[in-house]
DNA sequence: ACGTTAACCGTACAAATGTACGGTACTCCC
DNA sequence: GGGAGTACCGTACATTTGTACGGTTAACGT
């Protein structure tokens, strides 16, 4: 019943103070952490806003178990890696909001890599020499870029459901499109392509 | 003196752990879970681990604080799966060609992420939304990607040395060149873009 | 042979932490 | 006036959790 009602102004408080620490510390506050930054004595009143918070469907918890508060949900204000420029790298150290890794960016699970060869993809920036990382699963959306394994041989390409089949869409003008009729040949999809990592000029 | 050592095997074990789970659950593991994984009965032997882990720089704890670990370090680990063809990634798991890592390709040190904003430098394959890896150095050479800062602001621009000063060589031929003389104005390189990072078509 | 180190075990204890219970004050609404 | 909801207080208690201590085994190098 109590479901889909909108938060109340202190519960967002306590949400906000939440994520922040989340985000910021990698690793979510205790009940006494929320107390003193809410300026509150009593464990039992975080406890009640936590009741709340998970009753409405923002976070969950674990029984008996320290900083087991985990978002479901989040208010606005994504802190992601700070592309808002204004100042420089090397100052803006100590705001790290996070990290960039691979396991963090898209999971470590069922996620591989495959070396990029050629530029049939270079029209959405996939070069040749990139690592493309791939997640591994059998069907993909249309226009979804896949790793598609063509009579032995893989590649990838875009992904477009048609008529008569599937149409395999390099993003340049100098490849051709690859057209393949449902139930013909061996063809599957192997994965979808969820990301891309170059080196450059490393030497 | 036990500072730079490598990692031993188990170690490494208990801080993939501790990254996998940061990673999935947004929250760090406590001593006992950590036991558990490692099929572990006593938490003593996980805490000497993570002492050693402390000491080596990898991680960082606060004091009698439940789920305290922080990460400092990173390891990236994600599979290399050949960018030969002839099999398929799926069934040839066993084939894997090494490890993709941040912290292995880039080197840990030093070198850390913007997000980049604009298509200025779409010619080259880095788009709008890409996460930069950026070394911090203060010199480039002529030809290469640079992190500059101009007047408070930063950009990313292939840096020309040129006869007057420097030239900031956008790789799109809809933004032009930046002309810089020596001497003049704030400006300065703050690092050198060595590699690109992409998240594609999420969830 | 000896010391060192990594990797364990068990057990015990104190601090941190989640949770429960009863009570107060205020607001809103029927 | 009475009921319901929010936001608190204190206090108490049981778990969870970090940490300490002593002991064992095996590998390795001198």
């Amino acid at each position: 019943m109590n479901d889909q009602r909108q938060l109340t102004p202190r519960q967002k408080e306590v949400l906000e103070y939440i994520q922040d620490e989340t985000d910021q510390r990698q690793r979510p506050p205790t009940v006494r952490e929320i107390c003193t930054h809410l300026n509150v004595s009593s464990p039992g009143t975080v406890h009640d806003h936590l009741a709340a918070l998970e009753r409405a469907g923002w976070i969950e918890r674990g029984r008996n178990q320290a900083r087991s508060i985990r978002l479901l949900k989040r208010l606005g204000k994504v802190p992601v890696l700070g592309e808002v420029a204004a100042g420089v790298p090397s100052e803006a150290e100590e705001q790290h909001m996070g990290f960039i890794t691979l396991t963090g960016l898209f999971g470590a699970d069922e996620v591989f890599a495959v070396g990029v060869r050629g530029d049939s993809m270079m029209g959405c920036g996939i070069l040749d020499g990139d690592y493309a990382i791939v997640r591994k699963q059998a069907e993909v959306e249309t226009g979804e870029i896949a790793l598609a394994v063509l009579n032995g041989e893989q590649t990838i390409k875009r992904f477009i459901r048609t008529e008569q089949g599937v149409r395999l869409q390099p993003e340049n003008p100098t490849f051709k499109p690859i057209e393949i009729v449902a139930g013909t040949g061996d063809f599957r999809v192997a994965g979808k392509v969820v990301g891309i990592m170059r080196k450059l000029g490393s030497r």
